[in-house]
DNA sequence: GCTAATAGTTAACAAAGTTAACTATTAAGA
DNA sequence: TCTTAATAGTTAACTTTGTTAACTATTAGC
């Protein structure tokens, strides 16, 4: 591996690090990291289906089928049938969903707020372009 | 939220579950990524303790424990009880264990393969260092 | 030397992942 | 049209891996 590659791998590693690590942090606002990333995935997406959050998080429908249930119980998101095909339920989140993704001081947000603060404006638009343009090419080809 | 930390804060998120997904996938050279990582960690932090690597990871001592009795079983690290100081065991990996990170084609590598690939030189050097001072200023503070 | 602190382990439990087998619904073809 | 295959989602049984509480062994401080 050469010198750059190396120095961008040592970096990378880092910042893995610190996003698991914040996995396993507790429940802010009644919810857990995890928990919070499939509301905002939801908000993000509007009528999305359980398939397509799978796919999007990289877990087995049973496992989203739990989540949902949990979801749905603490009032956070909603299923629909659709009546087009009523194999499907489409997504959506509630008020009180919104609020919490509306409200939320998330780990991402940190992140977003350090890199605002700590970058001048022509560094941060060039770090959100770098790192695009490297998601493209793993998105494309599959990791 | 302004328009530029918008757009990282997408790019992060899209990254972000990248990283997450990726966790999830299943074993490589019969060790899956937690394990992984667990072994690289100790591979570069020769003689390092369970205490240093549960902080590092953010997971809970007895977490740190089993892992490493799972670890030692098959025969990927070893534990040596420090004769200064008897209640603290120095951690490294066995030959075994090196050989698979040696050899592990892993999800980072795979990241820093490709941004090595799709960025010239100079753009890798500059990921590497906005990324950097980004990683500095969320750690000095505590996210 | 007694007491407090530290490193690590064990036990009991909870959260969240998995696969296999199921239901309900839609699509496709003889 | 009717049977068969495919799809979306659920339930059940199990595994992994996290947690806290309580424990042992060892070291440090007065």
């Amino acid at each position: 591996m050469n010198k750059d590659k190396q120095a961008f791998y040592e970096v990378f590693t880092a910042l893995q690090c610190f996003i698991l690590a914040h996995m396993h942090k507790g429940e802010v606002n009644g919810v857990t990291a995890t928990h919070y990333n499939l509301i905002e995935y939801i908000y993000r997406h509007d009528q999305c289906t359980g398939k397509q959050v799978a796919k999007a998080f990289n877990i087995s429908p049973p496992a989203v089928s739990r989540q949902f249930k949990f979801l749905i119980a603490q009032g956070l998101i909603e299923q629909e049938q659709s009546p087009e095909d009523r194999r499907i339920f489409h997504l959506r989140v509630t008020g009180k969903g919104r609020f919490i993704v509306d409200n939320s001081e998330n780990f991402r947000e940190t992140v977003a707020q350090k890199a605002s603060q700590n970058l001048s404006k022509t560094e941060l638009k060039s770090l959100t372009a770098l790192l695009s343009k490297v998601m493209d090419k793993i998105g494309t080809k599959g990791a």
